[in-house]
DNA sequence: TCATGAAATGAATTATAAGGCATAGAAATT
DNA sequence: AATTTCTATGCCTTATAATTCATTTCATGA
């Protein structure tokens, strides 16, 4: 299964160990926002932006052709990547929190 | 400089040989927006997406780390890229329409 | 210069995301 | 069981994007 876009910003965040709330207030939104957007609901671009930069991902538009290359590229470096600094709270949210099919908000 | 989303994804449709109507059409939005958003304002991600569909072309978060790795990827394969089945009108919207530097709305 | 195609915008209305505050659930720790 | 931490949501207000007309501006080619 090819990850959504908000699974992987998930992901991304809960590699980085931070809370949504953390991420929330790194990027000056709220964070109900971030909820809502992990949770495949519709947010602004300049919303999602302000995410990405906070979790230091960009958004970058493949042509799909080439959307293959690209992801075996990152694919090599997915995974737990617990990071060096993680500010982690408790044991890990990555195990509390798995990344398991959406059903509520939709979004193409 | 970098080309920011907006203009990578205009660059994109003149490459296809696409109007913002057509874009439009295809993308089931509007034509307002394909504008509106090529100029750096605001969409919903949902609008975004359509377009980015319509346009065969994927939103992948890249971590920072990995941009400049996946930039050289693409970067080969950007430039005028006529396609093979340009259903360009004129000439070609290529020249008319160049990647300037925007003003007007903004977008962080 | 006139007709054409494309992009940018105006105005008014509707839909929906954002903001603020709070709380309810869920899961893990002690 | 109680506490802590994180996520999902309810409610209300405000901000702004989407829609639906249309028009204007601009560049091009006939």
């Amino acid at each position: 299964m090819k990850p959504n876009l908000h699974q992987t910003i998930r992901a991304r965040r809960l590699g980085l160990g931070l809370s949504q709330a953390e991420a929330a207030r790194r990027s000056g939104i709220q964070q109900r926002q971030v909820s809502t957007f992990e949770r495949g609901g519709d947010v602004t671009l300049s919303t999602l932006l302000k995410l990405a930069q906070a979790l230091d991902v960009e958004l970058m538009p493949v042509p799909r052709e080439d959307a293959a290359k690209v992801e075996s590229l990152l694919k090599a470096k997915r995974g737990p990547a617990p990071s060096v600094f993680a500010p982690v709270s408790s044991p890990s949210l990555l195990e509390r929190y798995q990344v398991k099919d959406d059903e509520e908000p939709s979004n193409g």
